[in-house]
RNA sequence: GGCCCCAUCGUCUAGUGGCCUAGGACACCACCCUCUCAAGGUGGAGGCACGGGUUCGAAUCCCGUUGGGGCUGCCA
């Protein structure tokens, strides 16, 4: 094939965006970027009982999301029938299909009744039925081979045999998948259909109805491996968390997403972990990806993103996470950076400026302050000394120092630990002494008072 | 059940017959740094599923076993 490749991503309206398909589109992205070529985008929504407006409006969003753009479309194959009418006649006339009006029931009960594997048995090849409305179309599976060469898997064998009669299209008249598929790849001139493993069984499929058609040369193919929860299932919606928009709403990066699942089938060699969107677009070789499947681990997708945010200017940082806090958090931005995995956990590590009273836990309260005596005189001491310094994180250091001496605790890191949780809730955040100088003196003060209080619920 | 695919540390991977007493990253452990937690630094534990071949030589090639997965819809 010597023209410029043209690949698609053909993803179903289901109501969310898979981070598979995100791979799939990525990996079919990276290659018609590489090759100069097409990356067509098409909506696979023949089963129109299916569709939502909504549903098709969160696919597009994903994929801009992730930065994928595409060249053409998107093609809803619900307004192309006519292609796929059209292409069932000629195989009703070129007798490649036949009617059945096996009810599915009936199909089932002969399959167990013959005890072997179940599937259609070409009941009504020779029945000779009318094609008309309310009977389905099968195609009439002839004897033969139907292997092809997988640019990632090598060979991929099949007697067709094992094959059953496949359904080209619904006793309601609508087109099934793997008619559209093949119609819609053939009129978009699709050159390499790259797709998850899952496909490799249609795919034998797919060529029988290509050739019945006469389309002439095949496309090329690639099966990328499939992404597994860590039980080593096919990631889904029922157990996994799967759709890329959970992921973005918990304030995942784009570019870090799209890093990680590039990383999975795929390596930019030895010793490198984070690559550019350039680096990957010349790096990538279908030939490259691995044909064993793959889990998709959130913590090393957490690792990728920390790096992302904390490579960000912090300015641009603080903005990016506008959508998840508001700015309050700015004057210590820098220090929060290097502590969050996602912009989400931002507010996690900042909430103590947000929340009108710090919420701590008692048993943390016990262990942490409650059982150290000297804890109390530590804290009022820095509260008088609060109430006097200026009011900058330096002055915030020496009165928790001064304090601290004076009460018997001269380690810095244990004087400090009783008024961070006291002021922010929390045994650990970020940095105390700036942290304290964002808050104000006024807030401050009355956080220590009421941890004071605690101690001695009465006076 | 049938058909097909896959197999390097817990996970993602490098490795395409000698450079491998198998390298990196995440996670984990220890130490250093340090106001906590991170980040950073140093070190550590941890793998070629098993059995046969082929070869002077196998993580790399072949066969078998085991294990895992996918498909087997009038879903896509």
């Amino acid at each position: 094939m010597s023209s410029a490749p043209r690949v698609r991503i053909a993803p179903s309206p289901t109501g969310y965006f898979h981070v598979g398909t995100g791979r799939t589109a990525l990996f079919n992205w990276l290659f018609a970027r590489q090759q100069g070529g097409s990356f067509i985008l098409r909506i696979e929504d023949t089963d129109t009982a299916r569709n939502r407006d909504e549903h098709i409006d969160g696919i597009l969003r994903a994929l801009e999301w992730l930065g994928l753009d595409w060249d053409e479309g998107p093609y809803y194959q619900s307004q192309r029938s006519h292609l796929y009418s059209s292409a069932i006649d000629l195989l009703i006339e070129s007798g490649a299909v036949y009617a059945c009006d096996c009810p599915p029931e009936e199909i089932q009960r002969r399959a167990k009744e013959r005890g072997g594997p179940p599937g259609y048995d070409g009941f009504c090849r020779d029945r000779g039925l009318e094609p008309s409305s309310g009977r389905m179309l099968r195609f009439r599976v002839p004897a033969g081979e139907s292997g092809f060469t997988d640019l990632v898997r090598g060979e991929v064998p099949k007697n067709n045999k094992d094959l059953e009669d496949f359904g080209v299209r619904k006793s309601n008249g609508d087109p099934l998948f793997i008619l559209a598929n093949v119609v819609d790849d053939a009129d978009m001139s699709i050159t390499h259909v790259i797709r998850g493993e899952d496909h490799v069984s249609n795919t034998h499929k797919y060529l029988l109805l290509w050739d019945a058609l006469g389309y002439g040369e095949w496309p090329e193919f690639a099966h990328l491996p499939l992404l597994y929860n860590d039980q080593r299932k096919k990631l889904s919606k029922r157990r996994d968390k799967v759709a890329v928009e959970d992921y973005r709403d918990e304030g995942y990066l784009p570019e870090a997403m799209v890093n990680y699942l590039a990383l999975l089938g795929w390596s930019p060699g030895a010793e490198r972990e984070i690559v550019t969107r350039e680096e990957m677009i010349s790096g990538f070789r279908l030939s490259d990806v691995k044909s064993a499947g793959a889990i998709f681990d959130e913590r090393k997708l957490q690792s990728v993103n920390s790096e992302y945010l904390r490579a960000l200017p912090t300015d641009e940082l603080v903005e990016r996470a506008q959508a998840w806090l508001l700015g309050r958090w700015a004057p210590i931005a820098g220090l929060v950076q290097e502590r969050a995995r996602t912009l989400g956990e931002i507010y996690t590590l900042t909430d103590f400026l947000y929340r009108p009273d710090p919420v701590i836990d008692d048993a943390e309260w016990d262990k942490a302050v409650a059982k150290t005596p000297a804890f109390e005189a530590l804290l009022s001491g820095v509260l008088t000394r609060f109430e006097q310094v200026e009011w900058d994180a330096e002055s915030i250091q020496q009165a928790v120092v001064d304090a601290g001496r004076d009460a018997g605790v001269e380690q810095v890191g244990k004087a400090q630990a009783p008024v961070r949780l006291a002021v922010t809730g929390r045994p650990v955040g970020p940095p105390l002494w700036q942290s304290l100088e964002v808050l104000g003196r006024d807030r401050t003060a009355a956080r220590i008072r009421a941890g004071l209080s605690r101690l001695h619920p009465g006076s």
